[in-house]
DNA sequence: AGAATCATGTAGCGAGTGCTACATACGCTT
DNA sequence: AAGCGTATGTAGCACTCGCTACATGATTCT
């Protein structure tokens, strides 16, 4: 007789993709226990089971944005490098805004207000993020840039002011902020 | 006989500053009627009386909090001109990282969060902010600079990356970038 | 004075929350 | 085969959530 595994057989590592979806497609703040469960198909208890506590499942699940964000990233980022600063500034605000990275935009700010709200384990992801955004710009700098560690820096502090102006329906006015920098083509 | 006054006659914008109190010492997201009520020193029939909703009481609250901003700053900010466009950042950084507003940036980043969810009132807040602060960074342009619009909108771009580099605990990345960008002194 | 409107208190509803107790099936070791 | 630890289902607890029904003082209008 066929014998039928019923279940391959459910893990923190099998449960996390799933929980991220749904996090990723809902938010972070809604996030209760029996719809992420629902979402992952199993149950409040076999999370709790697997995680201990809500509080470590939010602490695990962010960890995994955290990687997925990198992989995201690194399917997304050219292999050449560019030119000028703006090309890059260019580069990266396309790719911020391209649809794949649409649901991450969207779950950081969530994420940066946990920070400052001190809740743990938000601190960490974000930090492993931003280290992730900032290892890849320094790779993508022009390769006559006469301060790469520091222009990168430079470049990420303007594209995360422009990304912030962005969600708050306030773009235009970091473009035209930009565009006064001479970081943009008029 | 004395007649007891017993009760100021309680309104929405009594109300709305112990309300907001509660809200910047506690957070948003957090924000539930029966603490609200306890901290006005009323009961959530009350506040729904006077509401009608939760919803449409975020909403007055924001608003609320918008003008409240737009006050602290009005406090906050000097009255002379600075000579250089470095030096409005200093300032401004200074008085972003000033105790009385310390409770504002904690809850910025909560309504950024809302705005990028969609949650109904959180958007005119966050552009009421943006418009007041973008307003004062105007008023403190070097009188001698080339584009005072566009070099504000340019100084909020990056003083905003930073404000959020900051939140996330990568305040020295933020630091280093103005460095390079040759907007702080060395 | 009587009536109507406003303001407030008490009590509760139905839904959702994180979490737990208990039972029980499965697979492995001995 | 016996026993045992791991994985899972069912039920529920104590609590909070936004909100509402109902009653009742207080104020104002006629």
């Amino acid at each position: 007789m066929a014998r039928v595994k019923k279940q391959p057989p459910m893990s923190k590592d099998s449960l996390l993709p799933l929980l991220a979806e749904h996090v990723l497609a809902h938010g972070l703040g809604q996030a209760s226990l029996r719809p992420l469960a629902k979402a992952a198909g199993t149950s409040d208890r076999m999370l709790l089971y697997h995680f201990g506590t809500k509080e470590a499942l939010i602490a695990d699940l962010l960890a995994f944005l955290a990687k997925a964000y990198a992989g995201a990233l690194d399917a997304a980022m050219g292999s050449e490098r560019a030119h000028t600063r703006a090309e890059v500034i260019a580069r990266i605000l396309a790719q911020g805004s391209a649809p794949q990275m649409q649901p991450f935009m969207a779950l950081w700010w969530e994420i940066v207000a946990g920070c400052t709200r001190g809740i743990s384990g938000y601190q960490p992801a974000a930090q492993a993020m931003m280290d992730e955004l900032l290892g890849w710009l320094e790779g993508q700098m022009p390769a006559d840039d006469p301060d790469p560690a520091g222009g990168a820096r430079y470049l990420l502090t303007l594209i995360e002011g422009t990304m912030m102006l962005g969600a708050i329906g306030h773009g235009d006015t970091a473009l035209q902020g930009l565009l006064a920098g001479g970081l943009l083509p008029a």
